[in-house]
DNA sequence: ATGAAACCTGAACCAAGTTTCAACTTGGAA
DNA sequence: TTCCAAGTTGAAACTTGGTTCAGGTTTCAT
């Protein structure tokens, strides 16, 4: 059980769509606007290479002619594979976290949040079928990252429990526990209603979640 | 998004903890004792090497070796490194499948059911987490195998909740979305329970969760 | 006991894909 | 306009590990 536990850092810089923010390497960081525009190119062919055939079918000249560089410039910006991939399984965490932060923290109620977040999370899966799968991936490719992503992800779940809950909308006991439950309950909703099932009217999936996360699973007067 | 979508048939036979059963490739299938013995012994040096280094990362001879025999004997029984880890997918959902129901057949009531399902499951994740990964990275191995393993898991469930609800102990429209939900969540709390955390108590988290499940979130008088 | 089928062996083959590198081009600061 | 750091290029070297195969050994039905 020693899956690879890396910590170089990725590349840097970035503008538009792809920007990888993070901490990255500084000695491969582009310095002119040319550089930036060629490590933009290679991580938006990534994200298509690696969502169409998955870490290790993909090749780095497969996102090389998707990008339309050569090869060699692919290791001007990234040590190596892993290193790319690490910086897009970040790019996307972020991603996906600002789609749907603004939505769940306009909800009225704690309870209405969830919803908002899972049916948000659904919509975002369905559109956007490349992340869930690199993200997913990341379990085998980058630990930290895959573990970082769903830690932080939950936190941010466990902290909103615990405001309701002070504010009264939710029990009162509402902890960690709880959290990852519903974290798991969204991500398994999302692999069969958003990646399996194109036909599945998403915000009824979210809706019936949503009532039993509500008020449970016992038969009520 | 295209995984492998393989369906060739692994190797069948063997006594003893690893029987793949599974219709196998009938050339490749053992015809003698000693042949049954190195299958046996290839599929649990599999378990290991798979388990421990992750799919990509285990290679064919570190099975052989592990398993004492020559490289080539491998491909007397599978055609290839995929082939053998279907066969040990299937083995292991089995396995699971087997550990889990008689616990949850025993159980008084569909609530209790479903709390008996989890504890047992995060039980046996701990006991084994080579399967917890196995099967997990058959999402990028073996996508027919992951999604087979999912599909009849929670159908079960589905089965459960449908006959609960019969019987009045859960609310009357319990159903598929429920199941999926209630399946992401145990798969959840067995990675960050099972998993990752050996100290917490497993007992207290199937209760909480399946507090939760059965009552709701919601604050009540 | 005997022979044919089953099984075992591991060196060698080979494909695939990562990484390097030395020569060339471009951009932008001075 | 100059000049050099930054960036680009793609052929070739290098690795790795899956797969083959021809020859030897074991099993077991007859």
């Amino acid at each position: 059980m020693d899956q690879p536990r890396s910590s170089a850092p990725p590349g840097e810089g970035g503008a538009g769509p792809v920007d990888t923010a993070a901490p990255g390497n500084p000695d491969k960081a582009p310095r002119t606007e040319r550089g930036r525009r060629t490590l933009r190119k290679l991580l938006d062919a990534a994200a298509i290479e690696f969502g169409e055939r998955g870490f290790h079918d993909a090749s780095i000249s497969g996102i090389t002619r998707r990008a339309g560089t050569a090869l060699g410039s692919f290791y001007t910006y990234f040590d190596s594979k892993e290193e790319i991939f690490q910086a897009l399984v970040r790019y996307m965490s972020e991603q996906l976290r600002d789609h749907v932060t603004p939505l769940v923290q306009a909800a009225p109620d704690e309870i209405a949040a969830e919803r908002v977040g899972l049916e948000s999370f659904l919509r975002f899966v369905r559109e956007h079928k490349e992340i869930y799968r690199i993200i997913d991936e990341a379990e085998f490719v980058d630990y930290d990252s895959y573990r970082r992503h769903y830690e932080t992800t939950v936190e941010r779940m466990r902290q909103r429990l615990e405001n309701g809950a002070a504010r009264g909308e939710i029990r009162a006991d509402a902890g960690e526990v709880h959290a990852w439950a519903i974290a798991g309950m969204n991500v398994f909703l999302g692999m069969r209603y958003g990646l399996w099932d194109e036909s599945a009217d998403i915000a009824d999936v979210a809706r019936i979640a949503n009532d039993m996360l509500a008020n449970g699973l016992k038969t009520r007067g």
